[in-house]
DNA sequence: ACTCGCCTATCTATCACTAGATAGGCGTCA
DNA sequence: TGACGCCTATCTAGTGATAGATAGGCGAGT
């Protein structure tokens, strides 16, 4: 009936968990192919080496991540409820058996992947800041946002912040602490000069 | 002449830079020892394990951390200065040869590592959580950041910032961004109501 | 309809190498 | 003479990667 998670799916989906909560050095192709069921060989079979599986991974993240942040946008909310629930994902995701971002945990790894790793991690980021700053710049003009901050810093404001609030609030144990981070951060934005 | 320092220091000091570098799962014992010019059986001459070794680098680098910020305090700075010498160390950090905060990488390979590492790890943070806030606090006090801020939870916010700051600007190659985020927090403690 | 050729997905078995760890020895210096 | 500091030699367990085999499916040509 249901349920045709294929084998490749699967290998994906494990090896995007153990990136998220071990890091790239964290796990390996045995590890992965125990919890898929299949033997490594199997897994060499779909990606030749595991920079070719991580970058796999990380382009079906970004992508995804894309989607859902585009997905935010389509209500009309003001920009500090859009920020809101972009906080939200990072909380989720650490709810979820302890995640950290993908591409948080591959940037501590920066000097152990190759550059076809460092590329799409990057690209993350832009992609990011991007968003972010468009949002923020859509919420100075409907006069949501104070109009002395600037969309490009305060994007990365309140990226790095969120990034940082995840790892800490999963050492600390504690998502609640990235909502903390979070709406700090929105009440400045909002304000009386 | 100059220069005694011991084949423990030696370990203990390159242990640090790697975990920074690399994080937990990065190196091994004869990358240590290759680089200090011992052979590995001498590393565990004087850490037992793995683990021993990397508590013990921690003990260290939270003790030094501490000495460091102390020093911040001496003099009569307002507290929005303090918060900015306090970024530089961070930016600082990154400078020398790209290294992130030891506990960041460490928090993030908190499932790779045993209960005496996150131990240290988390003793580490709440160091930092307090010595803000008691700056933060300090401000208010004095009247040079805003009383509507709640030192608790800036000082989560002020550290949370840093280091996803120090991570995105290690992979973005950009320690300039570290005073950008510092920079915008600080002048958010202290725009009027 | 049959079969030939190729593909897909997986296996077993093994490679060379590296991991952390340990036992025991040897020289130096107090 | 005994502890310290470091060595050689070795172990067990794992690493990513590769070779070669196999079972089954799919499509084209006769």
């Amino acid at each position: 009936m249901t349920s045709k998670a294929t084998t490749q799916d699967q290998i994906l989906d494990l090896a995007q968990q153990y990136i998220q909560q071990r890091g790239y050095n964290g796990f390996s192709f045995r590890d992965l192919a125990n919890g898929v069921g299949v033997k490594s060989s199997s897994i060499h079979y779909y990606y030749a080496s595991k920079t070719d599986l991580v970058v796999a991974v990380t382009g079906r993240y970004r992508k995804g991540f894309s989607a859902a942040t585009d997905q935010l946008k389509v209500n009309n909310l003001t920009a500090a409820d859009v920020l809101k629930a972009y906080a939200q994902i990072f909380k989720s995701t650490l709810e979820d058996n302890k995640r950290i971002c993908l591409c948080a945990m591959l940037a501590s790894d920066f000097d152990s992947v190759e550059a076809a790793v460092t590329d799409e991690v990057k690209a993350f980021f832009a992609d990011q800041y991007k968003w972010l700053a468009s949002i923020i710049a859509s919420g100075i003009s409907h006069g949501t946002i104070r109009g002395d901050i600037v969309p490009d810093e305060f994007a990365v404001l309140y990226f790095s912040a969120l990034e940082g609030a995840m790892m800490l609030a999963k050492a600390n144990d504690n998502p609640a602490d990235i909502e903390l981070v979070a709406n700090q951060m929105i009440t400045m934005t909002q304000r009386a000069a």
